[in-house]
RNA sequence: GGGGAGUUUCCAGAGUGGCUAAAUGGGGUAGACUGUAAAUCUAUUGGCGACGCCUUCGGUGGUUCGAAUCCAUCACUCCCCA
């Protein structure tokens, strides 16, 4: 894997590159669309790259591991195989799932114990188990065994979390490094820093990532919770610390702000269920402001749902879309998520734009207002 | 013609003397959602000059300290047998 910076804001972090994989290139900053199930819910493959023109999705390893199971997985040739997607493909580890999943789980040095949300089954992860099982996915970028520090969390018991990450990316790396890939083509693992929302552990975190010659830093443990000038001050303080020449990835966020106030802050890839979820609960992200499309004020607004159209569904008119979502139709799903990640693509798309030509900073501080609005 | 069941707040449907502006579901309205246990969850849904008052349980008239609940009567709906 490789990462080649092509540009950066003269006034800000801001940087734009091209990560070049086994699958592909991918131009960054770019929006990642989550694909937890080994699908990006609602939509076909064909559509995530001609019409929303992702260039890279992700799995995740907890889900796939429960449902279908490795063994499916291994016999399909891998997810690529499995889901007809053949551009890069990133896994996140679990590590999300012993943040979320709460009370079915529990942490030990050795790794983290689980309990099947579908069946109630125990199953444990390790850092070891949790590489070997990326490595049969067939993720181009896999990510390290990590705990989510949960939002609000005491410096103590952020400390300790941070500890424990780090010894757990030890063996993930051992793991790693003990290992090769199984369909061919290369891996890379992405550490991932944590240390909640403490400076200190931040710093901490992020110089022990650097003594892994990763081929790109990933920040957890953020858009947890706490607020969001925590989130982008915590995201300034560790990207001035990562490599310059290597992508930074922004775990779970965000908002349409939120990805841009980070990209100013040196992020080059994201990722959020926010799109996709929201959209099928109602939550359009527009280049006019977000809008709950079940509102009542919709109702016989026939105007496309947004007139930038960075989607073929976008033709569709807002009232359409509106009775589509309120009658529980399955096509307003997919025609909001369909729309919102869209949209995402076409943000980061045009933040590199801006980024190479030169006028990012001004270009942003015209789009934030907009885009915090809502209508 | 004979016998039976019923009429409750937007809808369906509980409730059969005070704890009932009235369960529950649907529908409506609004909110939440950030490495997806989420096509999910939450709030609200008679009116008002709102920690109180007023009007609601087919109509009318009673019984009672007190009625959606008991009695009488009228109206309408449905089912079964002729």
């Amino acid at each position: 894997m490789n990462f080649e910076l092509v540009a950066a804001s003269n006034n800000s972090r801001a940087r734009a590159g091209v990560l070049t994989t086994d699958h592909g290139k991918i131009e960054t900053p770019i929006f990642m669309p989550v694909g937890t199930a080994g699908t990006v819910k609602g939509i076909h493959t064909r559509d995530i790259k001609d019409d929303i023109q992702a260039q890279i999705i992700l799995g995740n390893t907890y889900h796939l591991y429960l449902r279908p199971g490795m063994d499916v997985i291994e016999k399909a040739g891998g997810l690529h195989k499995f889901n007809l997607w053949d551009r890069p493909l990133l896994t996140d580890s679990g590590g999300y799932q012993v943040f979320s999943l709460g009370d079915i789980r529990k942490l030990s040095e050795a790794g983290a114990k689980f309990q099947s949300h579908i069946d109630g089954s125990y199953h444990q992860f390790t850092p070891e188990s949790v590489v070997d099982i990326q490595r049969t996915i067939g993720a181009d970028i896999m990510m390290a065994f990590d705990e989510c520090t949960p939002g609000g969390a005491d410096y103590d018991y952020a400390k300790k979390s941070l500890e424990l990450t780090q010894r757990w990316l030890d063996r993930c790396f051992a793991q790693f490094n003990k290992t090769g890939p199984k369909y061919g083509y290369n891996q890379s693992l992405f550490p991932i820093v944590q240390g909640s929302t403490f400076a200190g552990l931040r710093k901490i975190a992020a110089a022990n990532v650097k003594t892994f010659d990763a081929d790109g830093y990933a920040i957890g443990g953020l858009s947890v919770g706490e607020k969001e000038e925590v989130m982008y001050e915590m995201t300034e303080l560790v990207t001035a610390d990562l490599p310059e020449n290597k992508p930074r990835y922004l775990m779970g966020v965000g908002t349409p702000v939120n990805i841009l106030e980070s990209i100013d802050r040196g992020i080059d890839m994201f990722d959020c269920a926010m799109p996709t979820r929201n959209g099928r609960n109602g939550m359009l992200f527009t280049s006019e402001g977000t809008i709950n499309i079940r509102n009542k004020k919709w109702e016989n607004d026939h105007s496309p749902i947004d007139v930038n159209g960075a989607s073929f569904v976008d033709l569709y008119s807002k009232a359409y879309l509106r009775h589509l979502i309120i009658s529980n139709e399955m096509l307003g799903a997919q025609i909001a998520s369909q729309h919102n990640l869209a949209f995402y693509l076409w943000l980061v798309k045009t933040a590199r734009r801006k980024i190479i030509e030169g006028s990012f900073s001004g270009w942003k501080n015209e789009m934030v207002p907009k885009f915090k609005q809502r209508l």
